[in-house]
DNA sequence: GTTCTAGAAC
DNA sequence: GTTCTAGAAC
C-alpha cells in the first residue's frame, strides 16, 4: 500500500517532497479504508499539481492566498495586530521579547503549559505560510532568532516552532510551545491535532523547503484541515485515544 | 480564534 | 441522566 511511513514522533514526522512523479495521497483514497492509527494521514499533504485557487498575481492584498472562508474579515481575526503595533503598550507578561524584525508574545489561550506567538513586525508579510517565498527568509531567520533565545531562557522545557498550514488568525504567526499540550485552553481535537499532526509545519523545514524549492511543499487548505479531523493519538506513545477528556489525562502521566 | 449550547453518544 | 462533540454567532 504505502511505503511505511511510520511516526517515531509525529512531530518531527517529515514528507520528504517528491521531486517526481508524487504519490500525493488524496482525501478520496484515503477515506477508502479507516485504519486506526493510520500513520500516513499524519503526513503532511504535499500538492505537486498546480493549485485549484487562482491566485490575483500580485496584488498588495494580504488576503490574495486565502480562501474565501478563510478570509480575513472578522474582527476577532484581528486580535494580534495591537502586539504588532504597539508592543510597548503592554506588560513584561504579555510581551516577552521584542527585536526590531519581530515580537514575541504570550498567547492568551495556550495550548501547552508554555505558549508563545512571535510575530514579524515587518508589514511586508504574507497572510499565511503558503505566501512565504525566498524574499522572506531574513524574516524567517529573524523568528528562528526569536525562537532560540525563548528557547535558551527556559532551558526546562523543549520547545517547539512551527506555523499552523492554515491559519485563523490574521497577521503571520510562528507557534512556540512547549511539547506537553497540557492546558485548560486545548479543549477541542482541532486544538490538539493542530499541534500534534503535521498540521503544525515546524520553522526549520519550513525554511529547508524554501531555501530548496523557493516555497514550501503544501496541500490544498482542505487537505491540511483533513488532518485537523483524523482520530485522537498520543503524541508520545502513539496510543488512540477515544476522546479529548481521556487525551488530556493520558498527557498528564506521560509527564515525568 | 472563543463562547455557548443543542443534541448525539454513551 | 451525564458526557462529549460540533456548529452558529449578524
Ligand atoms: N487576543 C489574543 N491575544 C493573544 N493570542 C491570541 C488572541 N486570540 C487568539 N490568540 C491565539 O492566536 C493563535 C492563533 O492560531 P492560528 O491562527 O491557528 O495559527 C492561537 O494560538 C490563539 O490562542
Amino acid at each position: 500500500m504505502n511505503k511505511s511511513n511510520k511516526a517515531i514522533h509525529p512531530f518531527f514526522l517529515v514528507k520528504k517532497p517528491a521531486t517526481t512523479a508524487n504519490p500525493v495521497p488524496t482525501p478520496a483514497s484515503a477515506s477508502l479504508t479507516r485504519i486506526v492509527a493510520d500513520s500516513s494521514k499524519r503526513a503532511a499533504p504535499t500538492s505537486s499539481s498546480a493549485s485549484k485557487k487562482q491566485k490575483s498575481s500580485d496584488s498588495g492584498d494580504s488576503n490574495y492566498a486565502l480562501s474565501p472562508n478563510k478570509q480575513h474579515n472578522q474582527s476577532w481575526q484581528h486580535a494580534l495586530k495591537p502586539y504588532v503595533a504597539n508592543p510597548e503598550q503592554f506588560g513584561p507578561e504579555v510581551v516577552v521579547d521584542v527585536s526590531r524584525e519581530v515580537v514575541v508574545i504570550v498567547d492568551k489561550y495556550p495550548k501547552a503549559r508554555l505558549h508563545f506567538l512571535a510575530l514579524p513586525r515587518v508589514h511586508e508579510c504574507p497572510a499565511d505560510i503558503r505566501g512565504l517565498t525566498n524574499l522572506h527568509l531574513p524574516l524567517l531567520g529573524s523568528l528562528q532568532d526569536a525562537f532560540v533565545r525563548i528557547q535558551e531562557t527556559r532551558p526546562n522545557m523543549k520547545l517547539r516552532a512551527g506555523f499552523h498550514s492554515v491559519p485563523s488568525m490574521a497577521h503571520l504567526h510562528l507557534h512556540i510551545i512547549s511539547e506537553d499540550l497540557i492546558s485548560p485552553s486545548l479543549k477541542n481535537k482541532r486544538h490538539y491535532n493542530s499541534f500534534a499532526t503535521s498540521f503544525f509545519r515546524p520553522l526549520n523545514q519550513v525554511i529547508a523547503e524554501i531555501n530548496e524549492f523557493g516555497r514550501i511543499q503544501i496541500g490544498t487548505e482542505e487537505e491540511c484541515e483533513a488532518l485537523l479531523k483524523i482520530p485522537l493519538v498520543c503524541y508520545k506513545c502513539q496510543k488512540n485515544m477515544k476522546n479529548i477528556p481521556e487525551l488530556k489525562k493520558h498527557l498528564e502521566t506521560e509527564q515525568s
